[in-house]
DNA sequence: ATGGTAGTAAAACTA
């Protein structure tokens, strides 16, 4: 059965050879057209390519040992793959936080923001420059009437109702006013979210839940810090956009968190 | 006010 729209979703896999059992029966299920993930945790030479072969599905990943790394995997062909901003002599950090690419005629951004460590914390000034970078690189090369999305692990709640107990979050390197102000700024050069625009309002409405605190699916206490952002001829056209979180299908709650959007075409 | 755990990868480190 053909649909008729593209199913793009974005997922922290926080180690991919730890989420394959959750990630491929997903891709199976839901058909996305692409999936974006981060944290993959896991060095190119080491990217485990052949269980998404197996299933048809193509792969584009950049990543360095241990720590970050990001992927995308589609059912089509994925092309015009770059990694990082683009510069010359390439930050290693960079490169396995930022891969874009096109997929049909779709521009896909897919970003693990630096988190930031804290708020007196030289890696905060970096995620807080992270945000113009990206807008530098969104201006240049591509336009706000492409069909565009920047999606991924952002690591920041944009308003109040996207985190638990925000009042106790404003010094918090994921709530902070300059950090939501630098994501807006961001989004300020033609790109919206795509879950508020289906669900304006909607409290409680989390894509990660920190698996140090017990319980924490159950008791509610989660962020929304993953998120799809897209021009103009992609939000125009948004079918649905949902969290997928089933937690009866994860060892961890946190573990089978998916944030999804359909685009009509 | 702090810590809680998970993954990577082999002792811390990031989140």
């Amino acid at each position: 059965m053909k649909r008729n729209f593209f199913r793009l979703a974005t997922y922290n896999a926080n180690g991919i050879r730890a989420r394959l059992h959750i990630i491929l029966p997903w891709l199976k299920e839901h058909r996305a057209d692409c999936l974006c993930i981060q944290e993959t945790k896991v060095r190119n030479e080491d990217f485990p390519q052949k269980p998404f072969g197996e299933m048809d599905m193509n792969v584009a990943f950049s990543g360095q040992k241990g720590y970050n790394g990001v992927a995308v995997v589609s059912p089509h062909e994925i092309r015009d793959i770059t990694t990082g901003f683009g510069l010359e002599k390439e930050d290693q950090e960079d490169a396995a936080r930022l891969l874009t690419c096109r997929i049909l005629d779709f521009d896909i951004v897919n970003t693990y923001v630096p988190q930031g460590r804290a708020l007196d914390h030289p890696n905060f000034q970096k995620k807080l420059e992270w945000f113009s970078r990206l807008r530098d690189l969104f201006s240049k090369r591509y336009s706000v009437s492409d069909k565009f999305v920047w999606c991924g692990d952002i690591n920041v709640a944009p308003e109040e109702i996207d985190v638990y107990a925000p009042e106790k979050k404003l010094n918090h390197v994921c709530f902070h006013e300059s950090v939501r102000k630098a994501f807006k700024e961001c989004m300020g050069w033609g790109i919206s979210d795509c879950f508020r625009a289906v669900h304006p309002g909607e409290p409680e409405q989390y894509t990660f839940y920190d698996y140090r605190i017990p319980k924490a699916l159950e008791r509610k206490l989660g962020w929304r810090i993953d998120h799809i952002l897209a021009t103009k001829p992609l939000c125009t056209n948004i079918q649905d956009c949902f969290i997928d979180i089933e937690p009866r299908k994860a060892k961890k709650p946190s573990d089978h968190t998916f944030l999804v959007a359909d685009f009509r075409i």
